[in-house]
DNA sequence: GGCTTTTAATTAGAGTTCTAACCATTAAAT
DNA sequence: ATTTAATGGTTAGAACTCTAATTAAAAGCC
C-alpha cells in the first residue's frame, strides 16, 4: 500500500540477537496477534448485541449472571477478571438498563447481591447464539482439534501470568 | 472458593444446544480466553516499560516506529491497528515525552510525518528485551511448535476478522 | 467493651480506545 | 476554472478499564 516514506530500514533490530529482533514485529508478537483477535471479538459481538441494547460491557457481566445469579458485587468481580470499580459501572449500567437490580444482603449490611430482573434474564435465548455465531465467524477454516488447542494454549498463558502476577516477582522498585 | 448464593444452577443453559452453550463458559470462550490473555500481556509489560516512563499506549507506536521512522499519522495508524483518533492522541503523548516529533510534510500540506527523537530511538535497545522477557514468561511450559500454532491460528482468526469487517456483513440495520 | 484490622463497596481521577462530526487541503470532474 | 470528491488530521464526546483513596460494616484482639 505504501512504502517507508524515507526508505529506512530498521538496521538497529537487525543488530539485535534473534530472540529479541523477533519480536520488534508485531506479526510475530504475541501480544500485537491478541490484542487484534480479542478487539475484533468485541466489536464484531458488540455490533451484534447492541441491536438489543447490550454494550461488550454489559455483555460480560451478563454472560456471568446467567451462570450463576445472584452474587455479591465482589464475587462477580472475580468470576469476570474486571476489577471492582469496572463491577461497579458495569453493574451500574446493567441496573439502568433495566437488565439487573442490586438487592442488598440481609446477613452482611456491606454486601450487595446482583440479581437479574426478568428481561435481563430473557436476553440469554437471543445473546447466546450470537457468540455462538461470532465464535464460529472467527474460527471459520480452522478444525475443532485446533480451536481446541488454540483454547488449551490461552488457558496455559493466562494460567502463567497468574502465577507471575501472584508472586509479584521480577524487578522490585525500592 | 464460593458456591452459588441460591444454589441457582445454569438451568436454561443446559436446555440449550451444545454449540451455544459451550459459550456461555467463560472458560470456553475464545473471546474471554483472548482478552485475559492480552490484559496479562499488556499489564505485564507496562509494569516493565513503565519504570523507563513508557505507557503501554505509547509503547505499540514506539516499536512501529523503530521499524519505520518518519510515517504519516495515517500510515501509522494503520501499521498499529489503531483508529486515528488514538493515533492522534498517542502521537501527542509521544511528544510530550520527548519521544518523537511531528514534521509536517512540504510537498502536502495536510500530511505530517512522525519522527522519532534519539531519545525515542535510544529506548529499543533498552524496551525490546522486556518484550522478549514478557513473551518468555507467558510462554513458559510451551514448546517453540506450541507458540508457532498459537502465532498461525491467531493470524487466521485475525485474517477471517478481517475479511468480516470488510463485507461489513451479516445484520444490516437501515 | 473498645480498639484495630479486614472486608465490601464506592468515589475520584486517569489512560486507552472508539465513533461521529469537523476543518483544511488536494485531486477529480465538468 | 470553479465546483465537487476524496484525503489527512483533528476535535468532541463517550465507553471501558484501571489504580489509589474513601467510607461503612464486620471480625478479631486485648
Amino acid at each position: 500500500m505504501t512504502v517507508p516514506v524515507d526508505g529506512h530500514l530498521p538496521l538497529e533490530v537487525q543488530a539485535l540477537p534473534f530472540e529479541i529482533s523477533t519480536y520488534a514485529q508485531p506479526e510475530n508478537s504475541i501480544g500485537y496477534q491478541l490484542r487484534m483477535a480479542f478487539r475484533g471479538f468485541s466489536t464484531m459481538l458488540e455490533r451484534k448485541t447492541s441491536t438489543h441494547g447490550v454494550s461488550s460491557g454489559q455483555w460480560r457481566f451478563l454472560r456471568q449472571l446467567w451462570i450463576e445469579d445472584g452474587p455479591t458485587q465482589r464475587e462477580l468481580s472475580v468470576r469476570v477478571g474486571m476489577r471492582e470499580p469496572t463491577t461497579v459501572v458495569a453493574v451500574n449500567s446493567l441496573v439502568k438498563s433495566g437488565l439487573a437490580v442490586r438487592e442488598p444482603s440481609v446477613e452482611d449490611r456491606r454486601k450487595v447481591h446482583i440479581r437479574l430482573t426478568p428481561l435481563g434474564r430473557s436476553l440469554q435465548a437471543t445473546l447466546l447464539p450470537m457468540v455462538a455465531d461470532v465464535n464460529d465467524r472467527a474460527t471459520k477454516g480452522l478444525t475443532k482439534a485446533e480451536v481446541a488447542t488454540l483454547l488449551r494454549l490461552l488457558r496455559h498463558i493466562n494460567s502463567n501470568m497468574a502465577h507471575e502476577r501472584d508472586q509479584i516477582g521480577g524487578d522490585p522498585v525500592p
